[in-house]
DNA sequence: CGACTGACAAATATTGAAATCTGTCATTCG
DNA sequence: CGAATGACAGATTTCAATATTTGTCAGTCG
């Protein structure tokens, strides 16, 4: 074994690598440890549960899809722009991951089935990325809206059909492989929080 | 046996109670047949399969939802009240079907996954009412829109969250009792729709 | 002392043989 | 003749035994 000790952080690394190669079905505390080259014993010096290791190489793989949303949140221009562009490459983010490492994807949308605290806290947070364009919007008189972090909200539920892992199934489909659907929600919601 | 030759809509009617006794996954067609005192051999003389014996009963099953949506799509006044009134019909005809046939929801559940025939028809139908009154609105003036059809897609689209049976987990929820989430998203939409 | 091991009990998953189910069809029945 | 039967092959499911995995912890090692 190596001189360093193990860290929360190289588990989390072979968990990843582990989970890409077997698959979340059978991959096992032991492989993980195997992996490492230490006992399955000591992986639990780091994590309390399987579960617990699980949800945090999902974090942590979730978290890596944060950069590019923040940037566009950064952006200049027209708060109406950048919240298309912001939504359209959460779209295209989605879509990467699902195409990219199917297992991961699966695991996620398992557990956003059961709304588990990982995936709250994700979706926290990009509530929060709309709320600062929405707030943007609202301060140069573009948008009308009461409030910024509820009417984030409201942006990222009506447009659930295309980011939620549900319904990954139909981002395959020809129909979706341009914006034909999501074009007029987004014409919806755009309207729909233009000032008058 | 009955003097009666067994037609179609009886077979529909004992699968309907035997799917909802057993359960979706406890069913075999000879418990229908059972039922109906015939061989199963009989009933594969009115339903090429088991599947499709199933997707009938679902058909049946979901059509009932429409005569209260269809009354509310014919009721006088403002289009965004009627339509505002459609949308809570249709999310509550939803939630009462998943409290009280959780098995069949559980069936139709799976099956919009897929994507499958009768629940592609069961849409087109729900998009069909949304785009009359959205005709309506257009025709008095109150509603700004190009495409009747293509915006009731939209708004049916934006309301997924609230009508998707992927979703019916998270209709039991404490905040999800009243309208706060739906609310938002609706003054949205209501908003998208809108002349101005 | 703190990082790690490995034997262990309980929970969970796998396996394969037996039972059941689906779908077909030659035959019976009225 | 059309409606219904029931024996049958192949597919699927069940079930119980067997094996693996998870999570714990007393003990080893440097």
């Amino acid at each position: 074994m190596a001189a360093e000790p193990l860290t929360r952080d190289r588990v989390l690394d072979a968990a990843e690598d582990t989970l890409r190669r077997f698959g979340p079905a059978k991959t096992t505390v032991v492989d993980v440890a195997r992996a490492l080259g230490v006992s399955h014993g000591t992986v639990y010096r780091h994590f309390a549960s399987k579960a617990q290791l699980r949800d945090a190489v999902l974090q942590r793989w979730l978290e890596r899809m944060n950069p590019p949303l923040e940037a566009v949140a950064r952006e200049d221009g027209p708060a109406g722009d950048r919240l298309r562009r912001w939504l359209l490459t959460l779209i295209g983010q989605k879509r990467q991951r699902a195409r990219e490492d199917p297992d991961l994807f699966a695991a996620y949308a398992q557990l956003s089935q059961e709304a588990r605290g990982v995936v709250v806290a994700h979706l926290a947070h990009m509530t929060r990325m709309i709320a600062a364009i929405v707030a943007d919007g609202m301060a140069s008189g573009e948008f009308a809206a009461e409030d910024a972090e509820v009417t984030a909200a409201a942006v990222l539920d009506a447009t659930t059909r295309f980011h939620h892992p549900a319904f990954a199934a139909q981002w395959e489909d020809a129909q979706w492989n341009d914006t034909a659907a999501f074009d007029p929600v987004w014409r919806l919601v755009l309207q729909g929080l233009a000032a008058r």
